[in-house]
RNA sequence: GAGCUCGUAGCUCAGUUGGUUAGAGCGCCAGGUUGUGGCCCUGGAGGCCGUGGGUUCAAAUCCCAUCGGGCUCCCCA
């Protein structure tokens, strides 16, 4: 096939009619399980400040060192988002939002960017839904949270999945988990990846996030970071855990799991499922008690979680999910010459103001051709308007699935279909 | 940034050791019923075989380059 004049970017796609439907079915149980959970949705720019993201994800992240879509316009710097913690966290501080009161639930569905070598399960532009508890230091909101994503999948019948959580300790428990880890792996030095390092001085706790097969064996032997966690920070993991037992959120302590974000403090989780391929993660997330200070705000702890939309419906692929159910289109109303058709748009509107869908033929095509149109559309009715029809007043109205055909005055059509 | 792999009709794909005007199924359009869809039958439109170069009497087929896609590493959703 010749290559089309224009075609998308590389890792951007069109989410054309037949896919759509399932990605409004995914957004419409999101936000019915928000409402339950008590979360306002929140929309942002797709385009922040460079330095809102180089700082709160973090200057040493791969999104930010190398995957970022940034362009400069006069002396502004525009990124395009790569993820929406941030994006929230700049408003909350922005629009002073703790002054609603309370802890601020917020959910955010939309496009995210980064620039990476698109696979399964991965492209330049994807789609996130997540949310935030802004101003809640306590174990349940960290719960909540987990609970609100886990209702999300439980709800589109994603069930097969293994929750992951760590606690990441917050700046004092880094610290010492930091040198430990440092102490661990200075004799080995020479033997780990190239990658880990160049972590080695930066960010060690990266290194046990490695895949690298020369790391494994010494990963294995790790320290672990809840053995060096400080009593607030392990009371505050071990409390979760309970509370996750008390909800039945089935989990597994995973002491190696680490985000590649820098925000990231104490507890820390990750969706893994089955289904996907090589990139595995539905979601993930954790606190960030330091965010909001980092970018401007006052102290302000937050816990919350992103998931990607695609890797849902490649899941919900694999595991056979009906996500949207076809369209039908109510009357069709199938024309036969001039008349019929000025009778048909004049008629087009009461039927949509009575709230059913209604189409017709635009490009003069045959009798059969209509017919044939309708059947595409699943038309539940067509009505036939010809010379006969129009003389008499009455109109024949013909039920698609039951291949059976009343005639019917105009308003004894409503009528009927009013009933249905 | 690196590796593997694939580019033939709108879609899914055949195309035998290089050999006349490149095929099928589905889809699309039309006819079979001058006013009736789904099933069936018939016909039609639609391809410079991703692009450029080379070898050859002859290239979708062999060689080189290039562009594009998919998957994977890294990392993340």
């Amino acid at each position: 096939m010749a290559q089309p004049t224009f075609t998308t970017h590389l890792g951007m796609v069109d989410i054309l009619p037949g896919e759509v439907e399932k990605w409004q079915t995914i957004e419409r149980i999101i936000r019915e399980e928000a409402k339950k959970f008590n979360f306002d949705e929140i929309r942002t720019p797709i385009m922040e400040q460079t330095e809102l993201i180089a700082r709160g994800v973090g200057q040493l992240t791969d999104i930010v060192s190398k995957e970022m879509f940034a362009f400069e316009r006069g002396e502004d710097h525009y990124v395009l988002r790569p993820e929406c913690t941030a994006p929230v966290a700049r408003a909350f501080v922005e629009h002073h939002l703790e002054q609603r009161g309370g802890t601020q639930n917020l959910y955010y569905i939309g496009p995210m960017f980064r620039a990476e070598r698109p696979q399964k399960g991965r492209q330049r532009q994807f789609h996130q839904f997540g949310a935030e508890i802004m101003g809640a230091d306590d174990p349940a909101a960290d719960v909540d949270i987990i609970a609100f994503m886990m209702a999300i999948y439980n709800r589109i019948g994603i069930t097969n999945t293994t929750l992951k959580v760590n606690s990441v300790g917050d700046p004092e428990s880094r610290k010492a988990y930091k040198k430990a880890l440092q102490d661990y792996f200075r004799p080995n030095l020479s033997k780990l990846s190239e990658i880990s390092q160049k972590r080695f001085e930066t960010n060690p706790l990266r290194i046990l996030d490695s895949k690298e097969d020369e790391d494994q064996p010494f990963i294995e032997d790790a320290p672990i970071i809840t053995d060096f966690l400080n009593d607030e920070t392990a009371e505050h993991y071990a409390k979760v855990k309970e509370l996750l037992n008390n909800l039945e959120i089935s989990f597994e302590e995973d002491p190696h799991l680490v985000r590649g974000l820098d925000y990231y403090t104490r507890t820390a989780f990750e969706l893994i499922s089955p289904d996907l391929g090589a990139q595995d993660a539905l979601g993930g997330g954790g606190r960030y008690d330091l965010l909001v200070e980092e970018i401007g705000g006052q102290h302000t702890p937050a816990v919350g979680f992103a998931a990607g939309i695609e890797r849902l419906l490649i899941a919900c692929e694999e595991l056979g999910i009906e996500l949207a159910e076809e369209q039908k289109l109510d009357i069709y109303i199938v024309t036969l010459g001039e008349k019929a058709r000025k009778w048909a748009l004049s008629h087009l509107p009461k039927l949509r103001n009575a709230g059913l869908s209604a189409s017709i033929d635009y490009i003069g095509r045959s009798m059969k051709a209509q017919m044939k149109d309708a059947n595409r559309e699943n038309a539940r009715y067509t009505i036939i308007v010809g010379e006969n029809e129009l003389n008499e007043g009455k109109f024949t109205l013909r039920d698609m699935k039951a291949s059976e055909e009343e005639s019917l005055t105009f308003e004894e059509i409503l009528d009927q279909l009013a009933t249905d």
